[in-house]
DNA sequence: AATTTAAACTAACAAACGTTAGTTTTGTAA
DNA sequence: TTACAAAACTAACGTTTGTTAGTTTAAATT
């Protein structure tokens, strides 16, 4: 062995430790398994049917994954983290509380459209997290709650917002929000453009 | 045996064969059922589960009910046959469109406020019903679904509804209601006039 | 007091589950 | 061509699952 194949010895234990490691193989389980969960949930998923899905068998998955738990937490806090940075961005920005809430809805839409099954998997199967991850999980969720109450009532405070229930405004924006991935794209597809105008219009203008 | 004693024999057969048999217990089973369906999703909830909370073993169950799965169709059909009543009776009666959604809006809460586990069962757990059950719940949904959709599209032809697209309308609506038993007593309990009226205040008028 | 019914129990089953160990195949680089 | 790593395989494991059979206990009716 010559001193200039260092990097030929290094290379595949560098690989074989970091992240590049079968990244494609198993973004494609993930992938797969995000989609069987939104039909079934977690639970109702076993690992054949994963495998099964990719037309292997279940043991071969164990060669690009840990374990079952950590397919889940890997799809859930993917999209719960960019939640959270979605809304330090409008925490951080100075605008009116309105503003504030229309960059939320649109910030929700494209996460809807960009991860629709790791948001059924967020929304519906994060109490099958364990130890850190579901802690975790459920604090960013209770973070994001208390901070879109919080424009909220500085809504209203300002009297941009009529002075309804803060809890029904918050809830009733964030459940059309939340499952939305449900039917945006049924029926007659919509441009996303129609989507966030429409949702928009009708979470604040009402629709009489 | 004589003639007079023909009730006492056909009694305990009539009892048996209908459904006056246990009736306390099977619904203690039920209600319990529920409870813990709604917080982990009927996967998840297993018969030992179920027991446990009673404080009896899994065997037991089988003297009241036929096996789990007529648990979770019992418990979904219930609700599920609220919602076809409760909608015929709005279809039936002679009113506006605008009226005929508040009706549904305040049966939905109602709903809500009786069945708040076999509600969070229809919502997340349909799917893991069987055969007939599960081809009635969804047929009844999809009729649910298109009653109400119809009633806003009369709505928007008559211009009593701004015209956004029927179906941002429908499911921003339907999501808000179908969710609403997850947090409508979370934190401060609310009054359910308050809830009704506020609700029925964001939804028809919005917040701006 | 005797009998019957309701509702619990113990014990066990077959099937499905997540996962591990060890082996073979496949593709790529030397 | 050889060598090696990636990724599949077979086979099996210990658990948990829903469910059944048969038995015992407790309460109600005769």
């Amino acid at each position: 062995m010559l001193w200039f194949d260092l990097f030929s010895v290094l290379k595949p234990i560098y690989v074989s430790l970091g992240q590049m490691k079968s990244s494609t193989r198993k973004q494609e389980i993930l992938t797969v398994a995000a989609r069987l969960f939104k039909e079934k949930g977690y639970k109702a998923v076993s690992m054949r049917d994963i495998a099964q899905a990719m037309d292997i068998k279940a043991a071969s998955l164990y060669n690009h994954i840990k374990n079952k738990q950590e397919i889940l937490a890997t799809i859930i806090l993917e999209v719960a983290e960019e939640f959270t940075r979605g809304m330090s961005a409008v925490i951080a920005e100075e605008s009116r509380p309105i503003q504030k809430i229309e960059k939320i809805v649109e910030k929700h839409i494209d996460i809807t459209v960009r991860y629709p099954n790791g948001l059924a998997a967020l929304n519906n199967d994060w109490m099958h997290l364990e130890n850190e991850d579901l802690s975790a999980v459920v604090k960013m969720r209770e973070d994001y709650e208390e901070n879109f109450r919080s424009i909220i009532k500085q809504g209203i405070l300002e009297k941009e917002i009529k002075p309804r229930h803060p809890e029904v405004i918050l809830f009733s924006m964030l459940s059309t929000l939340r499952t939305m991935y449900l039917w945006y794209r049924k029926r007659d597809a919509m441009e996303i453009s129609t989507l966030k105008r429409d949702t928009l219009a009708v979470l604040l203008k009402g629709i009489v």
